[in-house]
DNA sequence: CCACACTTTGTTATCGGTAACAATTGCTGC
DNA sequence: GCAGCAATTGTTACCGATAACAAAGTGTGG
């Protein structure tokens, strides 16, 4: 890459004007070729970037932020739990904004109230991010959080019950009646379905699908059940409905909780699929290795954390720019955990 | 938390000269009340604050970073792989960085080769981070590499095989040894082993400790498996081994691989355990959940982020301090997946 | 009541780039 | 050959905080 980082041993990195003054130049016309500005003979170009190369030049981001204003950071809210999605978002969030040329700061939040999120955005803020893409779900928003996100272009992943920010999200309610269909495609009489947190617009909108969908067919709605989106609360909801011998069929949330309604069953005699079907949702690595392979709903998680950064990319570009929610294509997986219910 | 974030509409946020004005005082002193230095007189500090809180000011970090050269940022290197244990550290790290007053800035890399990983670190040094966990296996470093941590306190995770950085890690051998020895103690004869990339410290070290175990207990060593730490991985590995009827008890380096072995050898007509004992390695969330339940090696991730950042913390205010590697221990969880042999 | 030491506060220069504007150079066509 | 315009490069001020130093205020002992 560079020939030589560390010319002398003692000296403190060399500035623009170090740049400047090897390439014979002035250190305006260093920051020029290193903008990528039009006006500069190829001749000259050639020589700074031959000394960028020779000092092993770095440009310092934070003098570039404060004199022209532009940070070229995307901050990011997430919730400071460990969970698949958000680790495959993060991801899908990194890249885009690498390739646009940001990078990208995080703020995690332990709480989903107000004061909380508006604390990480205070974070962000203070590091003078352009845009901030909140993965969580916004709640209530508070005043904080509207002065944040009027000033900021901020995109809610999760979707959003207040007018604060743009929004970017797979078509939930689209996805469980996927789920549900299929469900009920195999014969199953009615489907029972245990939701996320209800804090979680997705898992509302799942849910809303779920019940949409029976209502349509004109089927029996059992109650919802809810988990935390954790095997272990996924488990706690399994003993349940293990007890109950009408169940047959079970559309869960989230591949984690199936796994945990899978193992419950398990636990208690029934079996995956010959006497209870269940799908999950998310696609997780493990969705196809686990025994029974699940079947379950894909969510691009990365293609949502991309469109989210484009989204808010052009936001940065044009504060005007309309406000159009995205939305993304669910997909079916059919594996093992389905059949049609036992003759 | 602010009275009034948004108090005009148009202008531009506050700065600390907009405080100092309300306040009363010079900007220099709003610096020092906001640095939290000590001399400052009660009554000035509490007018301070008041007209922070009044303005809705907040710091801008650029100019800090600038003019005092400490940008109070971490950064991490991290693979552009989704992978649970790298999730689990990346919350460990931020979070131990935020309760030391620090911000995390995070930059992927796609390959493990030295350019690659140079040029992330690069991307960081431009941010002026004050430390890098590399939360990578570092093969082989380059000048460039080299230079980056000689200039700044760096921390490496998975261990490496240069002597460019300090090092934090699990105690790897130990951890294989307890694996292998657990389903030795059950009665099998020999453990085969399905390890990880060798380009990972860890996966060479889990190798080591295996092999050793064996040689100590005067066992056959069969030969070493490799995998890349997803689940088909493991599933193709397993393939091979259910063929052989020989093989009773296997260790393998990471859960998701497991797991892709169960399915296999479940395909294949094996039985786990009764025909053949898992381990993994990692214990991540639906260990306990799927079937069998997995007996493996609990990685507690979260403190080894904990204690990259408190590493690289102590560096960056001594940067003679000692180099003495940390190590924190594994744990065997006994679950489902390991029985002793069939009569 | 003063000198000396310690607090507390203010002033000025500076960090390393970029914006805005000024100056120089090179080329066109008449 | 020179006006006229574009391309190229240089100059100066400034972004918003902090460091270093200077100055004013406070308190103590002799």
């Amino acid at each position: 890459m560079s020939q030589q980082t560390a010319t002398a041993g003692g000296s403190r990195p060399p500035g623009m004007t170090d740049v400047a003054e090897l390439a014979g130049v002035s250190a305006q016309t260093v920051s020029r070729v290193l903008s990528g500005h039009p006006n500069v003979k190829e001749k000259t170009k050639v020589a700074v970037l031959a000394a960028v190369e020779q000092l092993g030049y770095r440009l310092n981001s934070a003098a570039r932020t404060l004199s022209s204003g532009r940070s070229r950071t995307i901050g990011v809210v997430s919730l400071a739990t460990v969970n698949y999605s958000g680790a495959v978002m993060a991801y899908g969030i990194e890249s885009a904004a690498r390739a646009a040329g940001y990078t990208v700061s995080t703020a995690t939040t332990a709480s989903l109230d107000a004061p909380a999120i508006a604390s990480a955005m205070a974070r962000l803020v203070e590091q003078a991010v352009e845009g901030i893409v909140l993965a969580v779900p916004v709640l209530s928003a508070n005043d904080d959080v509207e002065a944040f996100s009027r000033r900021i272009p901020t995109v809610t992943i999760d979707g959003s019950r207040t007018e604060s920010a743009e929004v970017v999200e797979l078509d939930q309610v689209a996805a469980a009646r996927l789920a549900t269909e299929h469900l009920l495609d195999l014969g199953h009489q009615t489907v029972w379905h245990l939701a996320g947190p209800l804090e979680w617009l997705d898992a509302a909108s799942r849910a809303h699908g779920w019940r949409e969908t029976l209502e349509n067919a004109g089927r029996a709605v059992p109650p919802e059940l809810h988990g935390d989106w954790s095997p272990e609360s996924g488990y706690q909801a399994g003993l349940l409905i293990g007890r109950m011998p009408e169940v047959t069929a079970v559309f869960v949330a989230s591949d984690e909780m199936a796994f945990g309604v899978i193992r419950a069953l398990h636990e208690l005699g029934r079996r995956v699929p010959e006497d209870v079907s269940i799908v999950g949702f998310d696609d997780i690595a493990l969705a196809a290795y686990c025994s029974p392979a699940l079947t379950t709903i894909a969510q691009p998680f990365d293609e949502i954390g991309r469109r989210a950064v484009a989204h808010v990319l052009r936001r940065i570009d044009d504060p005007s720019a309309a406000a159009e929610p995205e939305s993304v294509s669910p997909q079916l997986v059919v594996r093992g955990s389905t059949a049609p219910p036992a003759a």
